[in-house]
DNA sequence: GTCGTCGTAACACTAATTGTTACGACGCTC
DNA sequence: GAGCGTCGTAACAATTAGTGTTACGACGAC
């Protein structure tokens, strides 16, 4: 599906800020949490900027800034962060229109998206069931 | 997530084929098919390729060549349309290695790949429940 | 032997994702 | 108010996947 790691890299990040906000400290920086995800500074600014138009989290300027959690991770899911950073749908249609004259070329797209749209919701049900702090606790619990 | 219309154009196909059959023809071929979904037919049949390694159609070639259904429609799931043409996972990991030495950057790549698994399972069982009939009786009632 | 269709390679075009550089904006600290 | 570190964002390159298109050999019915 030429898949993305949007969501991968945004678990990551707000992963890392709760963690770093429970050891004391104020504002994690984007330079921060790129090394650990190992990727480009920019990279992670964007996809924050992105969670924050979500009020997931909350970011300061000038010398000592940072991000911040907006909220506690209980109460993030990861259907909050999957629509922060996945505005489109999971499956496309054709890309021109098909040929209305025929039978199925009318029919399909309508067919097409209503079952779509049944897959989608039972999706976002699944991804609302992942709070980030699940997310933390499973990273926490991992054998090192 | 830059999604494709790959499985949209196959159901789209075997949907074609099906009813084609139904009305007593033989065979259909990719020049048909095609302008149906509006799109080239080697657009068709790299897609009904796939589908026939999967088993779910045959092909003959030569003079009055053509697709034909390998199986009912009925006992054909989008979800092994999916299968036969999506290959890759939902979601993606890093493109690189996150730092193994931070316990995030450590521990998230086991704890995300446990999340997707289940949820790709819960998507696998949703297509499932779709047959290729459904999708045909769906096709069939549109309105015009 | 002819002809229509498949099978497949090759290539162009488009769009999305990711990485990178650059630089102004901001606000704390001195 | 000067200096400094960080955000915010634009701009561009590189890579990749998807799609469309042309071309042509392979095949098999007639």
């Amino acid at each position: 599906m030429s898949a993305n790691s949007r969501l991968t890299i945004a678990a990551h990040a707000l992963a890392w800020i709760g963690l770093y906000q429970r050891q004391g400290h104020e504002v994690a920086t984007s330079e921060q949490i790129a090394t650990s995800a190992n990727t480009n500074p920019v990279v992670i600014r964007r996809l924050l900027g992105e969670l924050r138009r979500a009020g997931l989290v909350e970011s300061r300027r000038g010398v000592g800034a940072g991000w911040s959690l907006a909220r506690e991770l209980e109460s993030m899911t990861l259907l909050d962060v999957y629509e922060a950073v996945e505005p489109g749908p999971l499956f496309a249609m054709h890309r021109t229109t098909p040929d209305q004259g025929c039978v199925v070329g009318h029919g399909i797209q309508p067919a097409m998206q209503s079952i779509y749209e049944g897959i989608e919701e039972t999706l976002r049900r699944e991804l609302a069931r992942v709070t980030l702090e699940n997310v933390l606790r499973d990273v926490l619990a991992a054998p090192r």
